[in-house]
This record gives structure tokens, sequence and C-alpha cells, in this order.
DNA sequence: GTCCCCTTCTTAATCAATTCAGAACTAAGG
DNA sequence: CCTTAGTTCTGAATTGATTAAGAAGGGGAC
């Protein structure tokens, strides 16, 4: 059995195989009749439709733009602020009929394939924790933004100031008189690395983005809140619920036990609540909690967080990948701000 | 400037398109020291490597499907539900160095316009309310998945026996002793439709699947349980946040208030939860709430639910599609139960 | 010396469409 | 009657690769 093709149509009808896929694409270009006679045909034939493989390659347009995350694809789904990003990115790019790849990392052989073979327009790097795979999109020539991390030269930018952002956060918790402060950072998934990434004066890597640039803003308030970096309780998770609950509970474990705690993300502070609500310890009257995005998830649970516009910057970053090239290459920074709610208070003791 | 392709590099090295297209494809057909010179040249010609359409073109294979929801792609990633599944999917697929392309249904012509335009290998039609595009979806002659709805004769299958399942949620409630019982139906995002379909008489319909189904099963068990179907309160609402608040309000409303409530999903029992908190309802105390799904925040939730195995659901499917095909096509149905948790209790005034 | 095989490379066919330039014909305007 | 325009269809070129078949050359076995 033969497969179906213009040609065959063609051939049936005993037109051009041009009339035929005119007949498909271009309906104006031909007779009325004609043209209903071919999909008549076509139907009895059970032809699939012009090769979608086929019109792209000559049409030099795919409809598809390519989404690559850092971590697998089952981790992204499993994230608030990847799931808001996406939802942001699906919006626009729906509006336009432009359907989404997405690229998830098993293993970097893997991706590499998959980056190298995908049949995209373009790319969007989502790496919350910097993207070692730039190089093998850049490679493809095709439009790229890059979200968070890494910012290249000459590459659409969006993201936000998470050094600046994460100091506020940090100041709002001095300012309330907390000095036992305890710190989490995250990594990328577990295995990923066994560098110490924690030691902020290493020169960057394209590996560690937020996720440092927060523990710096950190950091940053800290030193000018008259804190000792050293004597900051420093503890790594990855964004993670089971890592992040253990993370919580060794920090939770220290004697003396730290009044304030800085989560890099909203799950991580998620799981803080949870193990301080199993330990009996008081939010906020014994223990004060922030965390950074402000998923949906935060206001419910009464978070005191950082909010980041999640979802804006996904319809942004579609924008900047569907819409013409300008020059130079846009660079969106967008706002944060602090969100003050019921997990932050005067440490235990203060004077009120 | 002309576009970099195969033969620029051929002619550069002044060898056949065909060993250019080796030293990328087949490393093992040509000279390692011809192999170097060539991917030397490419890279600095600015070769992009294989053009993907090209070369799904001549292979046949994309390694890549597409998995098609019946909303907008913005839903699926704000549903639960509909995350736990990709998740499933997702894993196999990476596993296999196969990606996913996502499409989501803006607009009827848009989305048909997307399905048949897709470089794809198969489809995987995710579709808890039953989908109206399953005749353009297997127009394309390719591999093809369904997934809760609906079933179609010779197309593999993965799902539930929503009805069933449905049916035990309720037993549960009326073993307690509820008389005064509140369903809630979902239907298809606002302004999908108009027709009655809370008529469970009505014959079926594509577009009306789990929704119905769990319906049909709650009321099973309330004919059974002898209570008259038309003394029990019944709302419909969507798979939305806002909407189902509504709904909520609506029934809890209602003089006099139900005593339980069967909600067709977790995402809508949670809203349930949410509106009783706010108007100082206890639960279980004074209403009891059961959801369906078993979503990842039902268990911190305390919800009593039914729970169905979400991420296996999709590496089923995932696997059904991406193995070789078999006949008769398979039909997986998965398993249920009832989790009771603490959002069940006897009605206020029942005997201890 | 001949035969056979192996490695390395080339030629030509193929994958399934789209698109540009032009042919054939009809109809209208001057 | 000639020109111009418009509609409808065709032929040939083009998109960028993969692949099967085969040629050229070298080396080893007999």
């Amino acid at each position: 059995m033969q497969r179906v093709t213009l040609q065959t149509i063609a051939d049936r009808v005993g037109v051009s195989r041009t009339t035929v896929s005119n007949a498909f694409s271009r309906p104006d270009q031909l007779n009325e009749e004609l043209r209903r006679r071919i999909l008549e045909v076509a139907g009895e034939l059970g032809y699939p439709g012009p090769h979608p493989a086929a019109r792209t390659l000559r049409r030099g347009r795919a409809g598809v733009i390519g989404v690559i995350f850092t971590e697998e694809l089952s981790y992204a789904f499993a994230d608030s602020y990847a799931v808001g990003f996406l939802r942001g990115l699906a919006s626009v790019a729906e509006q336009s009929g432009t359907g989404l790849h997405l690229i998830g990392w098993p293993s970097p052989d893997v991706a590499e394939e998959v980056i190298a073979d995908a049949v995209v327009d373009g790319f969007c790097l989502f790496s919350p924790e910097g993207h070692p795979l730039v190089q093998t999109v850049l490679r493809r020539r095709l439009p790229v933004v890059t979200v968070d991390y890494p910012y290249v030269e000459g590459v659409p930018f969006v993201g936000i100031e998470d050094r600046v952002a994460a100091r506020t956060a940090a100041e709002h918790v001095l300012g309330l008189g907390h000095r036992r402060v305890a710190v989490l950072g995250v990594q990328p998934a577990p295995g990923r690395t066994d560098r110490d990434w924690l030691d902020l004066d290493r020169p960057g890597d394209l590996r560690f983005g937020a996720g440092r640039a927060r523990l710096a803003g950190y950091r940053d308030a800290c030193v000018a809140g008259g804190l000792e970096w050293k004597d900051v309780v420093l503890d790594r998770t990855a964004n993670d619920r089971e890592l992040a609950w253990q993370a919580a509970e060794r920090v939770l474990d220290r004697i003396p036990r730290p009044t304030a705690i800085l989560a890099p993300t909203d799950e991580v502070a998620f799981a803080v609540l949870d193990v301080a609500a199993h330990r009996g310890i008081e939010v906020p009257g014994e223990l004060s909690v922030v965390g950074f995005d402000d998923v949906p998830a935060a206001a419910p649970a009464g978070l005191t967080t950082v909010r980041q516009p999640i979802t804006e910057k996904g319809t942004t970053a579609g924008r900047l990948l569907l819409d013409p090239a300008r020059e130079p290459a846009p660079c969106v920074v967008m706002g944060t701000e602090l969100v003050v709610r019921r997990t932050t208070a005067p440490p235990p003791g203060a004077i009120a």
C-alpha cells in the first residue's frame, strides 16, 4: 500500500500537483467546483493532509517555539513558578496559532540531541538556575530569549533583579529585629553538581543563576545590617518538596534556633512552614519565614514573600520571541515587590 | 548572504554532500581526519546543523508527540490533575529522547490548524471532558491514545471507571448519614456550551466526559440510598478557582444548607472548603466535603477524595504511544480508591 | 597473480510539499 | 478588432537533508 500524497490525488483527479496543493492551502486560487472534487477524492483516499514536515521545510516556518528547561520536564510541571511562567507564554503563543515544544533535560546528551532536532522557529530558555546548553541553542541560529539566567550579550532577556529583591526581603526581617537569621539556598536538582556554589565569591558560573543572586542579596542586607555573614545559618536545598523538608529540619534543629528563615523560593518556604507546624513552632510568634516568587498558593497561606510578575514574564518572553527582531536585543528587567503577610513578625522577646 | 547547508560545506571542503551528512549523522562512515575537517569548516561557516524539518521529512520520524488539551493551554498548567498527568507522560517521553508538543485550544479553528500542522509521531488526546477534535486527529493517521474521554473503537485508551468511583464517594457520605446532599458538576470551560448537560438522560456527547460520568455515579448512589435525585441540590461549575468559588457560595447559601457536598474535582472541593472557612462553617462538623482526583494538595489539606493514579495514567499513555502498535488496541482502565481523610464526618445531630 | 573484502567516498533517487513564472482561456473596454 | 485584465491551471525549480547502490583503492589470503 502506497502512501497517499498530493501527487496521488493529482493523478486521480487529473490535475497538477500544484492545483491539489492550492486546494488545501490557497482555496482562492482555484475553481470552487474543482476544489470540492479534489477534497472529495482526498477524503476517499484517506489523505492525511499536507505533510507538516514537508510544508515546514518549504515554507521555512514551523509554527512552534521550543521551551527549554534546565531540569527534567516533570520537575517543570511540579513547580508553581514554572507553571505560572508557562501559562503566560502559552497564552501569547496560542493567540498566534503557535505551539509549544517543551524540552526537558533528562541528560546532557539527550537534551543536546533534542535541541538540535527540534522543528521550531525559536527557543525560550527558561532557566532560573542558569543554563549550560546555551551554546547548543545558539548554534541553531534561531531567535532566542533567555529567562532569568543567563544574560547573554545580544540575546533578548527577561528577568528580575534577584539580588536587589532578595535584599529587601532580608532587610524586612532585620528591620523587625531578628538577629538569628537562617538562609536557605537553592541549587540545581540533586546530583547536578558537587561544587561549592555557596561560596559567593567564586567567579560566576552559568549553572547558578537566581539562586546565587538571591543569596548574594541576603548577604548584602545582613552585612549592611551589622550581622557577620559567617554567623548567619546557611544551608542548601533544591526546589523540591522532599529535599526542602530535610533542609528545613536541619535548620530548625539548630541550637540556638534561628528566629527567621529566608527561603529562596515559596516552595521551600512552604516546606519550612510545614516542618514548623509539625514541630509545634509558632509562626510568626517564634519563627518568621519569608519566601520568594509569590506563587498562587502564597496568598492563601499568608506567606510573606517577594512578588515577581510570574505570568507576565511568560507573556513578555513570548512576545519577544514572536515579534520581529529588534535592535538592540531587548533586555526586560521586571519589578518586584515585598508582600508582607502573616508569616513575619518581630522575634520573640522583642519590645512591641 | 546565502543560507549554509550541507552543500555549502561540501563544496568548501571538496567532498560530496553525502559525506558531510555522514560526518554529522554517521561518524563511522568516514575517515576521522576528514570528519574533523568537515566539522571545522562547518563551525567556521556557522552551520546550524542538519535542518530538522528536512531530516524529519526524509527519516519519517519527528521524535515528538503531540499532547492535545480540550481547553486553553494555560488552563492545563493551572490544573493539578493535568500537571500530574503531564509529569508522567514527560517522564517516559524523555527517556526515549522524545519531546512533547503541547497543543491547546484557543479556538476550534486554530486548534484544527495546529493539529494538521504539527510535526509529530503521534497524539495523546488528554480530555477529561471529551474531545470534539477527535476526527481531526484521526485524520492524520498517526498513532493516537485517548485519555479519559472519549473512548473510540480501535484507538488505545487510558482511563478510570469514573461512574463507579463517584458512586463510592457518594456512598461514603450517605453511609455517614447525610440526607441533605449537594452535587457539583464540572462542565467544560465557560462559554463552551449552553446545552443542558446536567440532564443525565440526554444521549451522550463527546464533549462531556468524566464530568457527566461522575455525576451519574453520584446519582446511582443517591437513588440506591433512597434519596430522590430531584431533592439533591445540583449546581454546575467549571474546574476554575473563580467559578468554583461562586458555585460553592450558591450552594452554601441554600436554605436548608446541605450537610455534604460532592465535588467533581479536588480543585472544586478546595473552593468549597475556602468558602466554608470564610463563612465560618465548620468542616467536618457542620459540612462534609468530598473531592475527586487526590491531587498532591489533597493530602495536606486533609481532603476526603477519590484517588486515581494520575501520574501513572501519564506514563501508561506514553508507553502506549511509543511502543509498537499492538492488536487489538489496548484499553487500560485503572483502579481508583476512596481516601477518607478529615473533611467527612456524620452530619450534625447524628447519633454518634 | 587473482580473488575477495573492507574502508572510504560519490552518484542519483527520494522524502512531500510550496512557489514563481507563465500558458490558455474568457470577458470587458475602447 | 485589438488590448488589457482576470481567472484558472500547469511545469519546473526549490526546500535540505538521508539512503541505497556502487565505484575506487588498498590489503590480505591463497
